[in-house]
DNA sequence: CCACTTTGGTTGCTTATTGAAACTGATGCT
DNA sequence: AGCATCAGTTTCAATAAGCAACCAAAGTGG
């Protein structure tokens, strides 16, 4: 057969390219359906025939994309809490923490694709009752985070969680 | 057999589907390259080729991408800065504010996907110049945001921007 | 000025992915 | 039992992605 050697992601002895967080957050996620589905896993959409009407979407694709997520570690399928024998998709601590993502896809939608007037369901903050206010990022000492003051840096291993706080 | 009223997605007279701003915005920049190239764009990347270069895409592909992300009015071509008389792809004010959503991928794939020894760029906060720290999303008053704390709310029109702050 | 390279695409062609619909086989409901 | 619903899988047409070749305009070296 030809072509003996062409997936050249990596060489051995070339300076591996290093792995993009990025890059693999997009591969998993970075996806219009697989965006949407963990909306609706927000708002507590749990089994699939919730989220095919809900998202219109084709079965199959919505089998695939629950199954990839599932193994991802994003969602796992848990006994079904209401009485039935037919099993839930639910949000893992993994993928909870997709929350941030999920926002900000929505404040930037809210803040630059919907027109006044337009009728929408706001997210609410439970607190207030009211629409959830405009969310910043905030460094751990409160300072606000401005796209100005971050650059890539060089090349390096991914640390070790440190379990020191602060 | 026949059941002749399947695509209930919309009738006419129904009430309406809210839009939704997720939806808005994962139908604009939820795609795999789209957000490599945004990823790009706040790296510096300015260039047809350099963008090329940079994710390997295909040329034709990222011609449709940089057009569409052009047209949507998250990047604008300027003369290009360089001497040149090429131009460059630069993000807009409305572009600039998907930093959040570049930010919660990249902090979400460092927190589950990298594997600690990997070697990646990590986005460095030039205040420290050390890796940025994990933001955290915060309300205007400082408290921060968990899923937990929000639900969705019943359609509602978009309210006009108030300038009343706080 | 002329040859050659780089840039920023476009055009065709070949795969891979999506999407609509039909088919299956378990529940669940009365 | 009988029918609807649920959660898929399979099949197949339409769409999109990826690849290679081509091209014109701009830059580069001599």
């Amino acid at each position: 057969m030809p072509d003996p050697d062409d997936r050249r992601e990596q060489h051995a002895g070339a300076p591996v390219p290093p792995t993009c967080p990025v890059m693999s957050a997009a591969d998993l996620v970075g996806d219009r359906w697989t965006l949407l589905i963990l909306r609706d896993a927000f708002n507590g959409i749990r089994r699939f025939s919730q989220f095919q009407r809900s998202l219109g979407i084709a079965r199959n694709i919505l089998s695939a994309r629950l199954s990839s997520l599932v193994a991802a570690g994003i969602l796992h399928t848990e006994p079904g809490a209401d009485g039935t024998s037919y099993s839930a998709y639910a949000l893992t601590h993994k993928g909870i923490e997709l929350f941030d993502l999920i926002v900000a896809l929505r404040q930037w939608g809210e803040r630059h694709l919907i027109d006044d007037g337009t009728v929408y369901r706001p997210l609410l903050d439970i607190r207030t009752g009211a629409p959830l206010p405009r969310v910043t990022y905030m460094r751990p000492d409160g300072t606000p985070l401005h796209h100005s003051e971050t650059r890539l840096g060089e090349p390096r291993p991914m640390a070790t969680e440190e379990p020191s706080s602060i």
